[in-house]
DNA sequence: TGTACATCAGTGAACGCGCGTTCACTGATGTAC
DNA sequence: TGTACATCAGTGAACGCGCGTTCACTGATGTAC
């Protein structure tokens, strides 16, 4: 976003200066507006303001541009995590899960759209290699959280495996079953903030009944 | 499927007989081939050897013929609990609620697609009246399970609604992300029946304590 | 600092494709009498 | 049982649409000298 030096402002120029990156915010705006479903290379080069060729220059193709939104996706959804963490700042193993839980789903429902990209395989080829890496980041945060509060005592090395897999199915369940809309039906809109905060809680409290 | 008299059989029929299952089962062939992407109301009519234009009288548009699917996958997925209860003939509240969990796990990951498409909102018209109530089945069985916990003395009242939305969020985020392949790649293919299985093994141990 | 030139990053026309939907039609079926 | 006729459930041509991708082009930029 930093201005060029002696370069027309506006719509006049011919040469956009960025427009790898506005691409990338046209869809994100277009994904947050009008879903997943309206996400074409054509439909953001026209929100971009740029003809529909010129997406081409970027990215190779359509799946190209989706890859591209998804791992942005997952690198946003880690600093959140991260943001979280900061914030919170939990004292222990127990409590580093039930932030990184709540961070996990507040992410997701307020970046719906994206996180549909994050996990939505058929939306692009799956032979992009950099690509399969981005999305490991969520296990392994959850992951190494368990594996500290097995190393404080809080629960059984042999848990660790399940453990995980259960904290990312509820925090993953809980965010999807509310974007898809069959929780916000009986729960009032506003009240996945407590929603999320109580389940967060209430699963490590049963996981780490010691926690002080 | 009952033959009908006096028809000539194969496809020198100019009439179906029961054009309307048949498009269906098309669809579904589809979606679990090659995915809900590939649906169109041409290809299925193609998968189903009728011209383009015979599902028009079957269903009012795309978003009808969508709806149906969803609300036959609804059907289905409560005849698989019933099923599976019917099969485990659980002894308790916990019991019932491992077997229910189970089996929307096992149902989702056996018909991915289908799965998908009963909670893709927006593949159809959110305005259908029917549609909506077909997707209560899953939260009525699991909180209805949770209830009877309680009622047996496993859980403490306050805590229906929460321990229903957990176990709800639990096994939908062991299904969605088994299916996204996520997981996949971190257990072996074969792997998600044991994990299934241990997943709500662990989930009901924690929630209930005291079962027997 | 000026100039020549290669390269970059846009434009806009064109391509072929599959789609949902409509419509006049026609063959088959069911019903009234 | 036979016949007339309405209705049902198919067909296939046609419509307009948005899409991804390609391509010759051109304006802008950067670099070598």
């Amino acid at each position: 976003m930093a201005k060029m030096k002696e370069k027309p402002r506006g719509k006049d120029r011919y040469h956009h200066g960025d427009l790898r990156a506005a691409l990338l915010k046209a869809a994100d705006h277009l994904i947050a507006t009008r879903g997943t479903g309206a996400v074409s290379l054509r439909e953001v080069a026209r929100e971009a303001g740029v003809s529909h060729g010129a997406p081409a220059h970027h990215f190779d193709n359509k799946s190209g541009l989706m890859i591209a939104l998804a791992r942005d996706g997952w690198e946003r959804m880690i600093q959140a995590i991260l943001d979280g963490i900061d914030r919170d700042k939990p004292a222990n193993g127990p409590d580093l899960l039930e932030c990184v839980g709540s961070a996990y789903v507040h992410f997701a429902v307020a970046n719906p759209g994206r996180f549909e990209v994050m996990f939505r395989r058929d939306l692009y080829d799956l032979s992009d290699a950099g690509y399969l890496a981005s999305g490991e980041s969520s296990w392994v945060f959850l992951s190494d959280t368990i594996k500290q509060c097995i190393e404080e005592n809080f629960a059984a090395p042999e848990d660790n495996e399940i453990l995980s897999v259960i904290a990312w199915s509820m925090v993953h369940g809980l965010s999807t079953l509310w974007i898809s809309g069959r929780l916000k039906s009986r729960f009032r809109d506003s009240d996945i903030t407590a929603l999320n905060k109580a389940a967060n809680r209430k699963l490590t409290d049963l996981m780490f009944p010691k926690r002080p």
